[in-house]
DNA sequence: CGTGGAGTTGAATACGATCAACACCGGTGG
DNA sequence: CCACCGGTGTTGATCGTATTCAACTCCACG
């Protein structure tokens, strides 16, 4: 299970064995089953998690309404970076939406990771930035684009999860009621005459 | 000019004056007339800006039309996040709400800043969280609420804003058209019978 | 086998967009 | 000084998209 991440490290930055060790020292592996909670909102406690197999989401509830604000499936990080760095309670929810495996870790983690090797700074630094930039895109699609690219737009943010994931999410995601979301799916991909 | 700033910290951090003078020798005050452009998305140049007086905005443009990201009044960091760390060409433009005074800085300067005083790095940290997490409260707005709550949210986050710059950047900020927000405020503001 | 959640589909409704006309103001030039 | 102009905001009428309400199907799961 490990070898997922060892792996996933490769492909971005070198780094020793024994970085590695180190690093996946400050992880605890943890199955989480469907549905399972991994954070509550409230909780003071901060844990973050990188996905090695399976699929999970973060939302947070406004107005007794649910917002879903990320998915994450395999080689994706999630955490709630409102109180990564600053303590405080977390105002995410994150749960599982299939059986998942994933790497937890605490707050602390990225700074301990850091000083582990210089590589992993820019690693977490250049995440954090495409994060940054995925939400400016993300409200830029809510301002701009009807249901119909929203959809599409979200095919393209999230390959391979639009039939992965139950389509209220989606919809919750990008805005949308859940019936609209229907009609959308049933007209793009209309049956072809 | 300079004494603004100077206050500015004094309210978030303890800093000797040698530390000070040192920052802002990282900095250039600059005047920025009404309607002047202080970055142009595609500029490599990474540069940020503090606002001493006046107010900045920021905004791009997707698919031939113009967003407003962001408003920066007196007070406020305003930059590009995206190419903040990671080189490449802007994708913001920055422009001049008002005659206003600011303080330019290039794209080490963070890097610079924090390497004089440690209190900058928290400083700056504890702003970037701010900020990510206007973001996230940004698209949950966009999500949840209809064009009159939508406006009264502009109002708190930025108090005393919305008397002062175009209604026409106001509505593109919050996702309405400027009709719309026009009568939202005719009968938010409806005469006291 | 039965139940409840998830998704689909139809019909009515509502909210905001669009189109259009007009008022108001600040700036410019005759 | 006034006339003109363009940009900005207001208001009315109409239109369209997405929401809402509702009924029904289809599985997954106990």
């Amino acid at each position: 299970m490990f070898e997922e991440f060892r792996k996933y490290l490769g492909y971005r930055i070198n780094i020793s064995e024994s970085a590695f060790g180190e690093v996946i020292k400050l992880m605890v592996l943890k199955k989480a089953c469907k549905h399972e909670t991994l954070l509550k909102a409230g909780e003071t406690y901060h844990k973050g998690y990188f996905v090695l197999k399976g699929c999970i989401r973060s939302y947070c509830i406004s107005n007794g309404k649910e917002f879903v604000m990320q998915f994450a499936p395999e080689h994706w990080w999630m955490g709630d970076k409102n109180t990564l760095a600053k303590p405080g309670p977390a105002l995410l929810n994150i749960d599982a939406l299939e059986d998942s495996w994933v790497l937890q870790f605490g707050p602390d983690f990225l700074e301990k990771m850091e000083r582990i090797a210089p590589e992993f700074r820019y690693m977490m630094q250049d995440i954090q930035q495409n994060n940054y930039r995925a939400m400016q895109e993300r409200v830029i699609n809510l301002l701009g684009l009807n249901a119909d690219e929203k959809y599409t737009q979200f095919i393209k943010t999230y390959p391979g999860l639009a039939n992965r994931v139950p389509l209220q999410m989606i919809a919750s995601y990008i805005g949308v009621t859940p019936q609209t979301l229907s009609r959308v799916r049933a007209k793009v991909y209309a049956p072809v005459l």
